[in-house]
DNA sequence: TTGAAAGTTGACACTTTGGTCAGCTTTTGT
DNA sequence: ACAAAAGCTGACCAAAGTGTCAACTTTCAA
């Protein structure tokens, strides 16, 4: 039989199919869906488009799997919020690793972003349940928090927008954030001055003064 | 001489290209620049293809004639901001403009976001100064109420990207909003709520304890 | 070594796109 | 009333787009 071995066969593949991803993710981050050309995707990852073919049957295909491949990562900077924390420890986690996972990845973020403003048409019912869900678990822990009196009554959920929102734009729209900071772009230490007022400001918005 | 009287004259031009801007701040706020059909403007503000660039000789002349637009009425939120104002008031202002202003151009909003995430391609280097220079003057205000004593001592650029951030964030990413509110759509009372929170929590996170 | 599966790709078919244009109708100052 | 300017538009391109395919090369278990 011609099944090559496992290992090597699946290397080819594995590796052509990250390329097309990896260079998807970028011109998609860029473009958007409908802005996106199959070509310049397989420009970019140094294939000829009929092998990008070869790997997706179409554009949707590879962008439904960055998307499946996004929100797989995703969930990981909220474990930070959980009830045996204490608030200002957890929320100084969260808006840390919220803020180094976007710096370190620019195009998925700007590409779920651009997802959404695009009005989400490729998350499926499953995906926002499941983003749905997670926030409620979420919910739950700073309602909990509350309920100690460690926090102040805060919406949760507007919080967590907040929140999001806030670590979010120095790479969405890094251009702006770039402008309103004065700088030629955004450095480490940029984010981490970030994190740090965020963090000040957020924490004493929500905590009991002591 | 033929030309036509000033003010029925300018009445069908004024309408035709109205409804072209209109149409097209949607579809391009759906679909980015690279994303949007001249046809499928064309079909929107419900003129035949031919017609619209008989106004507009591109399409890279409608989006910028968009963004010109745009920016010339966004400053408007900015004004609460200003040194004879309480820091208290003039925040308070401020994100209650935003997010009105935003709930109710929801489609401007999302282009001119979506034209960020895309890499600003059609900012002019004037626009971007314009940015910067408001910015600028804004957060002169605020180090002057933190010289002043009323306020605590806060990175003002990085205050004014969370203010912008979290206010944006309603509007913009709308699907997930929804899905973290658990609301089928955004409704004047969810901005209302989400007004106080922001406000509340920063008002708090930057002043000085009673 | 071999042959079947996996991988590769230039060339092609078909559709959609941005943009043009020639000739039409409507409007309007005189 | 009328001519010139303004407005309108179906039909048309060239270019660019997505997706297909048949024929080729590479890989590897037996």
């Amino acid at each position: 039989m011609a099944r090559a071995a496992r290992d090597p066969e699946e290397r080819i593949r594995e590796r052509n199919m990250r390329l097309i991803i990896k260079a998807g993710i970028e011109i998609f981050a860029r473009k958007g869906f409908d802005g996106t050309r199959i070509a310049e995707i397989a420009e970019a990852s140094g294939l000829p488009k009929a092998n990008v073919y070869y790997y997706f049957s179409s554009k949707e295909e590879i962008y439904t799997a960055i998307i499946a491949h996004l929100l797989a990562s995703w969930d990981d900077a909220l474990k930070y919020i959980s009830p045996e924390r204490e608030p200002a420890e957890a929320f100084k986690l969260y808006i840390k690793a919220k803020l180094e996972y976007t710096r370190k990845n620019m195009a998925e973020s700007r590409l779920f972003a651009s997802e959404i403003i695009q009005g989400a048409r490729f998350l499926s019912r499953k995906d926002r349940e499941h983003i749905r869900q997670v926030t409620d678990t979420h919910v739950a822990v700073v309602e909990g928090w509350i309920a100690a009196g460690k926090m102040l009554p805060v919406d949760p959920r507007h919080l967590f927008i907040m929140l999001w929102a806030s670590t979010q734009f120095y790479s969405d729209f890094e251009p702006v954030a770039v402008d309103a900071l004065k700088k030629p772009r955004l450095k480490a230490d940029d984010y981490e001055k970030a994190a740090a007022t965020i963090t000040e400001t957020i924490l004493r918005g929500i905590l009991r003064q002591p």
